[in-house]
DNA sequence: TATTGTTATACTCTATAACTATA
DNA sequence: TATAGTTATAGAGTATAACAATA
C-alpha cells in the first residue's frame, strides 16, 4: 500500500492492453478523422453537426425540426441553436407548414445549397485524402461492415 | 424567403445523404459500441475511461500519471479526477517514486487487479455479443483495417 | 390530451492557463 | 528553466423538465 516503485523505461504502445477492442479501434481512428473533418469544415465556419444538418435540409427539403433531430440522433432542444445558426447565416429558413402550425418546414436558401455543395465537395476531398492510406477494397470493406453493423447489432 | 411549405411524408433513412461518408457510419456504429459498453461497466462502477485507465495500469504498473494521459490521449489535468476515483475506491495508489518526487507511480491494489479482471471479462464478453451480427472474419478485418488506418492515416 | 418548438438548466467532456513542488 | 501533478475555469456537448402554441 506504500510501495516505492522504481520509474520504469515507458516508451510507445501503453494502449496495448486495451487494442484487443474493435470499440477502442473504432474510438481512436474516429477521433482522427473528426479532428481532420473539423479542419475542413472550419473554412465554411462549421462544425460536423452543422454540417451534417445542413446537408439533411438540402437533401430533404421541407422536414421538420423533429425529423432532423431523430435522423441526427440528437434532442429537439438541443438542435434549436444549431437551426438558429443556420438560418441566422442565411443557409436555411424555417418556413410554416400550412397543415400544422406547430411545424417548421427546413429549406434551404440559395446561399444555403450553394455552401451544402461546397462543404460537401470538400467533406469529400478530406475522405479521399485521409483514407488514401487504405485501399480501394479495404475502404470498400470497412463501408460495408461498419453499414451491416449498425443495421444489425442487437441492442 | 417565405415559402409555404407542404409537410413531406418523411419516414426513416433521412441521413441517406451522410452515409457516403466513411467517418460518418464509424460515428454512427461507435455509438452503439459506446452505449452498450457503458451498460457493461455500469456494474463495477466505472466508466469507458476509468475502464481504459484501470487496465492500462494493470497492464503498466508503475506509469506515471503524465504517461498514462497520453496512452488515453487525454490532457493530465483532466486525468487527475480520474485516478483520484479510482485511489478513492482503493483501486489503485498513487506510489512515491524514489528518484523523482514529482512523479506518482500508479500502482494497482489487489482490489484493483480483480476488478480490472472481472471488468475485462464483461467487456470482452460485450464485444463478443455485440459483434456477433458480424462473421469471425469481419471482425478480423475491421480491427486490422481500423488498426492499419490509425496507424498510417497522414494528419 | 398530445405534439412541436422552445427555454432553462444541469451534468459531462475537453482544453487552457497558472500554480506548487520538485528537478 | 523545465517538468509532474494539480487547481480553476471556460467552452462544448448532452440530457431532462417544463412551458406556449397548436393540434
Amino acid at each position: 500500500m506504500d510501495a516505492i516503485a522504481e520509474a520504469p523505461d515507458q516508451t510507445a504502445e501503453t494502449d496495448r492492453h486495451l487494442s484487443a477492442f474493435i470499440g477502442y479501434a473504432m474510438k481512436r481512428a474516429l477521433s482522427i478523422v473528426q479532428a481532420d473533418f473539423a479542419r475542413t469544415l472550419a473554412d465554411y465556419d462549421l462544425r460536423a453537426v452543422s454540417f451534417s444538418a445542413l446537408s439533411i435540409i438540402v437533401g430533404e427539403p421541407g422536414l421538420t425540426q423533429t425529423q432532423l433531430a431523430d435522423a441526427l440522433q440528437i434532442e429537439r432542444s438541443n438542435l434549436v441553436t444549431i437551426i438558429d445558426e443556420l438560418a441566422g447565416r442565411n443557409l436555411i429558413i424555417r418556413a410554416p407548414v400550412a397543415q400544422d402550425r406547430r411545424r417548421h418546414a427546413l429549406m434551404p436558401t440559395t446561399a444555403g445549397k450553394q455552401l451544402a455543395a461546397a462543404a460537401q465537395a470538400s467533406a469529400i476531398d478530406h475522405e479521399r485524402r485521409l483514407f488514401a492510406c487504405l485501399t480501394e477494397g479495404e475502404r470498400a470493406e470497412l463501408q460495408r461492415i461498419l453499414r451491416k453493423f449498425r443495421k444489425e447489432a442487437v441492442v
